[in-house]
DNA sequence: CGTACTATTGATAGATATCAACGCTGGTGG
DNA sequence: CCACCAGCGTTGATATCTATCAATAGTACG
């Protein structure tokens, strides 16, 4: 298991044999969370960054009534809390979906690595792509039905895994329950179940367990209207 | 007319006079673009970093039906396509909304910023503001009746253009369009139209020709669930 | 073997889109 | 100066999508 973090960001450009030993420093110590653990809570502090090495884990925002909204998954190789290094205070949640092997890195490590300018350009460049993951899924909402946001956010997750080599061609593990889905897509769980019905019986998607398979992935991105130019991965990658 | 790039910088950490008068050399050449002109085209290379210091202008992605959706709105002292200068190909279109006075920073200027620390701290808090800002959009969208997501979207504008001293507290100049609403809100035109109409109803919000009138501040921000920290402004600016 | 969460199904209600039409306004050319 | 035109705001009728409510079945887990 190579270095995920490194491996992400050579996604921009590649990195030298010292940035990488740092890199390699930086995810020593891991530690390991539960599912549905919070990691940070709204409104606390500066805190540590954190890195996760493996499993899911999202951003969410909590509503007066209760319900709650997920604006970003975490996959690994995934910076998660790294504005928490700038902002007084954090203006939304994260937590882990699934069990997650998660590494704390502390305020001194990224003041480190912020003193390397190939660091520093490729770290600015990962929360750049993460920015336009963020305007994406906005467009996904704002403007598809539910048949195409679901299929829009599986291509999505298809490539930002095969993207870090844990997603074969024809499907992967996405451990996310109905109700998750619907928390991201603002969707109730019925449609949400519904849709994915419907995709299955297309034969276009089947998500069971934890397990989704993705017969045709070129007629899912179809569906979905899924140019995957927003994620700025190197070809190779794609 | 003070600067407002240093205005909106300040909202964060105050400025040494060494870093304000770059600031002040920064904004010295400034163009006009007038309404609905495309700044930045998807698709393009690194350019130049845009400043807005007079007028509307927005962030905006096009479906393959032609529908576009507006992913952010600029105000007097936002900076537009910082991102460009980091990646590669822009994977949105940025445009102006009104007619607008706008600064075009050379890349040569924007490396002279960031050698400065304090500088860079506060335009990196500025991108992390911007990106607070776009999730509790994904959030409105995501979770908000036409009604609320209508009463959010105007606090927030109100909020960030009393932050640079163009609005009162009972009103200001909003010269968009019922459709560029839509747009924004992920609502037919016919809708919004409707929903406004209702506010006006309810002598919470008129909007009519440019011009927004708010008549009971804290009422429509009651219905919008509008929560400013997200917007991460201090104290005295709200 | 309960208990709790997840997936599923059916029936119904509500919100929002779509289609079509019309008036108003500001600008433009004759 | 007037007539025309395009864009914007507005209205009504209807269709579609998605939420909500309620119930059931499967599944994991202590």
């Amino acid at each position: 298991l190579a270095n995920l973090l490194t491996r992400k960001l050579e996604g921009f450009a590649p990195l030298s044999g010292a940035d990488k030993d740092l890199l390699d420093e930086v995810i020593l110590p891991s530690r390991s969370f539960g599912p549905r653990e919070d990691i940070i809570h709204e409104g606390e502090g500066p805190a540590k960054v954190h890195l996760v090495l493996e499993g899911f884990a999202c951003r969410y925002k909590l509503l007066p009534d209760g319900s709650r909204q997920i604006v970003s998954y975490f996959v690994p190789g995934d910076l998660c809390s790294f504005n928490s290094f700038i902002l007084r205070t954090a203006d939304h949640s994260i937590s882990t979906l699934s069990p997650c092997r998660i590494v704390e890195i502390e305020p001194d490590t990224i003041t480190r690595m912020l003193e390397r300018p190939a660091l520093t350009r490729a770290l600015w460049w990962s929360s750049l792509v993460d920015d336009a993951v963020l305007r994406e899924w906005l467009v996904n909402i704002g403007k598809r039905s539910a048949e195409e946001r679901l299929a829009h956010l599986l291509c999505e997750i298809h490539l930002r895994l095969k993207a870090v080599g844990l997603a074969k061609s024809d499907g992967f593990e996405f451990p996310l329950t109905q109700s998750e889905i619907a928390d991201t897509m603002g969707l109730s769980v019925v449609h949400v179940n519904r849709v994915l019905q419907s995709l299955r019986a297309q034969g276009l998607l089947d998500l069971r367990g934890r397990q989704v398979a993705i017969p045709d992935p070129a007629r899912l991105c179809q569906l979905g209207q899924f140019n995957p130019g927003y994620l700025h991965l190197r070809e190779g990658t794609v």
